[in-house]
DNA sequence: AGTTTGAAAATTATCTATAATTTTGAAATC
DNA sequence: GATTTCAAAATTATAGATAATTTTCAAACT
C-alpha cells in the first residue's frame, strides 16, 4: 500500500504552472493573475494563491505585496548561480551516494545516457538528463539536500529551454559516461571532480543575447 | 529610492511561529492549528495557511494533506545533512565574498565575535554567531545562495538552542578568529577551510536525547 | 504634442460561510 | 477489561463575498 500522494489541489496547480514557466510557454516578468488561473483550473482563488507561494519558494515567481506575483526574471548572473550551487551540492551528495550505488542504479543511470543520445527534442534530452542526475545523487539519502537540488534543476532547465546550444549534448553525454566510468571503478572522488566540471560548464558557455551577438557570462575570480 | 517592507501578514506570522519553532517554544512534531493561530494573530485562516506553506518551504514545517501542519521533526542524521548543505554553500559564498571584502566589514565581523564572546545567553550568542556568518558571506552578492544559507542557519539554531554544549562556545570564537586572520592575510581559501571544518563540526558532536533536560536552557529568555 | 489628473475597472488581500474529512470519546459488544 | 462501533466535535480545505489598493485610460491642462 503505497499510495501515499493523493496530490492536493494547490500542488497540482504549482507543478501545472511550473512546467510552463519552466519550458518558457509562460515568459518572465508575466503576471499571474489569481483570478484567471482560478477559473482556468476551476478552483478559488486560496489554492491558487497557495501555488503561487509554491512557486516564489521554488525560485520560479516573485510576489511584490499588494501588486501581485510575477514569473522570476533570470539573467545570466543567476544561471552561474545557480551552476555553482549545483556543482557544490551535487558533489555533495554524490560523495554520500558513492557507496550505496550498486551496479543495477549505474546500469539505469546509462540507460537515462543512452534516452539523451536519441531524444528527439530538448525536452525528452532535458528529462534524460535530469534522470541521471537524480539517479546518481539519490542514495545519499538526504532528503533536504535532493529538494534543494531538484528546485536548483528547475531552474537550470528553465535556462535550457530559453537558451539551447547544439554542442550542449555531446558534450554531456561524453561527460556521464566519464563519470559512469569513474563510479564503476569505484573512484567516487573522481567522479565528483568531473560532476563538478560538468555542471558548472553549463555557466560558462558564451551565449546568445536578445540582440543577436554572444557574451561570455562566465568570469570565476581566483 | 529604499525597499520599503509594509511585512505583509502572512509574513509577519510565519516570522513570529518560526522563532518559537526554532527556540523550542513549540516542539517538534506539534500540531499548529490554523484556527488558534488565526484568533491569536486577530486574522483569518488564508494568511495563515499561507504562513504555513512559508515554513514548511523553509523546512521548519511539514503539512499532511488533509491532517494539518506539525512543526517538523529533527533527528541527529538531519542535523548533519544541515550541517554539510552550510559546509558547501557557505565556502562557496565565501570564496565569492573573499576578494569583494573590506577592512571595515571585517572590522564588523570581529565586533560579532566579540559580541558572542560577552553574550549573557545562548539566543544572544546565536544572534552574533549568525551575524559573523552572514557578515563574511554577503558580498557574494549571490541572492539565491543567500537566502539557502539563511535558512540553514535557521534550523541549525533550532537545534543549538535544543542541545547545546557549553564547549560550542569556546571552539567556534576560536575558529572565528581563525576564519578572519586567514582573511585579513587574503588567503581566501585558507579560511574557506577552515570555515568548512568549523561548520561540519557543529554535527559531528554526539548529542545528548534533547528530550526534557533541554528546556531549562530556555527558561533564560521565556 | 506631451504631461497630469481623476474616475472607472481590474486585481489583490482579507474575511465569513460551507462542505468534507479526520479525530475524539463514550457506549456497546466480545 | 479490552476492543469495536458510531455519532458528535473539531479541523481542514475550498468557495463566495467584501474592502482596499493598484492599474488603466481618457479627458483636461500646460
Amino acid at each position: 500500500m503505497a499510495k501515499e500522494k493523493p496530490e492536493t489541489l494547490p500542488v497540482r496547480i504549482s507543478r501545472i504552472l511550473a512546467e510552463r514557466i519552466i519550458s518558457g510557454q509562460i515568459e518572465p516578468g508575466a503576471r499571474l493573475r489569481q483570478d484567471h488561473v482560478a477559473v482556468e483550473f476551476g478552483a478559488s482563488h486560496v489554492p491558487v494563491r497557495e501555488a503561487f507561494q509554491r512557486l516564489e519558494a521554488q525560485g520560479l515567481a516573485v510576489s511584490e505585496p499588494r501588486r501581485g506575483v510575477r514569473v522570476a526574471a533570470f539573467d545570466l548572473r543567476e544561471v552561474r548561480e545557480v551552476a555553482e550551487m549545483r556543482a557544490a551540492l551535487e558533489v555533495l551528495a554524490l560523495r554520500h551516494a558513492g557507496p550505496h550505488l550498486t551496479r543495477a542504479m549505474l546500469d539505469e543511470a546509462e540507460d537515462a545516457t543512452r534516452a539523451g543520445d536519441n531524444s528527439p527534442d530538448v525536452r525528452a534530452w532535458e528529462e534524460a538528463n535530469r534522470r541521471f542526475h537524480r539517479l546518481i545523487v539519490t542514495p545519499c539519502a538526504m532528503p533536504r539536500l535532493l529538494a534543494a537540488i531538484d528546485d536548483l534543476h528547475a531552474a537550470s532547465a528553465r535556462f535550457l529551454f530559453s537558451a539551447w546550444r547544439s554542442d550542449w549534448e555531446a558534450r554531456t553525454d561524453h561527460d556521464h559516461r566519464a563519470i559512469l566510468a569513474a563510479l564503476r571503478a569505484g573512484q567516487v572522488e573522481e567522479a565528483a571532480a568531473i560532476l563538478a566540471r560538468h555542471v558548472q560548464w553549463i555557466g560558462s558557455k558564451p551565449v546568445r543575447t536578445a540582440a543577436g551577438g554572444t557574451r561570455d557570462i562566465f568570469a570565476i575570480q581566483g
